[in-house]
DNA sequence: CCATTCGTTCTTCCATGGAAGATTCCATGC
DNA sequence: GCATGGAATCTTCCATGGAAGAACGAATGG
């Protein structure tokens, strides 16, 4: 691991690509696929060299990462990757409840063309959700119910919450990653799902909040008890 | 106004003070008192000089104030602060409403001793607005339900929950500031807040986590019309 | 053998200078 | 009078150097 992939500025017609950008970008993926582990102590300097820039454009997206909460930086001792203790999970899935309820009410209360619309979407992503889990596919799963719950944030017409959405599941994808192959065979996502895809369809934003509400509530009651019991300190 | 204030070093056994938080929260503070009003479009160069400090620090802050939506930096042109339109209200109430519903539930779901003393002090914020109400004097009315709200979230438990409302209303506040003196004498309020103190201190969650949703609800239902009447672009 | 002190080294923090892009405004041409 | 071109000026963006602080280890004293 001499250098970290920088993001190539692969269109000539160049947009806005800033040393920033590319290191803000590079160092969440790292982090993501646990290149830089949890708890991982490095420093600006180690990292500007491995992305070929200098110091600066790296330390001001540190910055950026620290207050989206994925690292910390010690002053005068280097930048910690955050590792996610149990309680971190929890408040994780608390937000992301909240959020997400939020969400799927918003959107079962827009107009008839954008519920229909973002309905079928929906419905897309939970199908691709069902062929993965029937081809033991377990990351094309993982990947299709992401879709799903970014389509139901991105669709609800609040950028806020979209954001919020965002911050809290980037930070939780390592313990999605641990748990996916953990738990049990997620056959009853689905079903949750097209519960909520009917109610955000035909209009009830009420049913709706409650429905996209006991999906995330399930899955945290399932979750957490299994990260506990695999006993990490951290993830 | 020549120069910014300064969060003075007052303690002699100085904490970590660094340029960069001083800066950080001069300009929150500058931004919150709309001294440097909506729309405002400033260099870094005259923050800094105003600040009397380097170009570096105040550079580390904005990055920080764009993260959290209070200003965006335009590139090569300055900073923005930004303006709130009538949208950007709605989506925040709609985060707020989403988290301290949450919060008010897990709030409730907390020990008996915990919710006790949160009660104690969520009534002895409630009682200061309506002494507050009584004496005619709004700004202090608006600390008291300031100091609720904050309350509430900060004693459900939920670190993520707590920063994720402290941005938006640190978003809302001109907002909220504007419609303060427009708005009908907010007598209801003192009301509706002992109501969910008392679903708190019995330990009901779900009746908490419906009446702190109705306390936002309605107040979202009584400002956006409000604001929507007086036709400003943006605040 | 253990505790303490001091020096070395590594880190962020902050200042500053140069480069490149965006805007403004004035001169020029018609 | 009006559009156009271009220079001057402003801005952020990025690199780099020095300063201060924290951690580590070796030397020293008991």
């Amino acid at each position: 691991m001499i250098e970290l992939a920088r993001a190539e500025p692969a269109e000539p017609g160049n947009r806005r690509g800033s040393l920033v950008d590319e290191a803000y970008a590079a160092l969440k993926a790292a982090i993501r696929s646990t290149e830089f582990p949890p708890g991982y102590q490095g420093s600006e300097q180690e990292i500007a060299v491995r992305l070929g820039m200098s110091r600066t454009p790296v330390h001001e997206a540190i910055i950026r990462l620290q207050v989206e909460g994925l690292v910390r930086v010690l002053s005068k001792r280097g930048v910690l990757i955050c590792p996610l203790a149990l309680d971190d999970v929890r408040e994780i899935y608390e937000v992301i409840i909240a959020v997400e309820a939020m969400a799927a009410e918003l959107l079962a209360g827009l107009s008839t063309e954008q519920r229909s619309s973002a309905a079928d979407e929906l419905e897309a992503a939970t199908a691709a959700m069902e062929q993965g889990l029937a081809q033991d596919d377990l990351a094309a799963w993982a990947e299709a119910d992401d879709a799903f719950h970014r389509l139901l944030v991105e669709r609800c017409g609040n950028g806020r919450l979209l954001r919020i959405a965002q911050t809290v599941t980037d930070q939780a994808h390592r313990a999605r990653m641990l748990t996916l192959r953990l738990r049990s065979r997620p056959t009853r996502s689905a079903r949750a799902h097209r519960a909520l895809i009917e109610a955000i369809r035909s209009g009830e934003p009420g049913e709706a909040h409650r429905r996209a509400r006991a999906h995330r509530v399930s899955a945290r009651d399932e979750l957490l008890p299994l990260i506990e019991k695999v006993g990490l300190r951290h993830i």
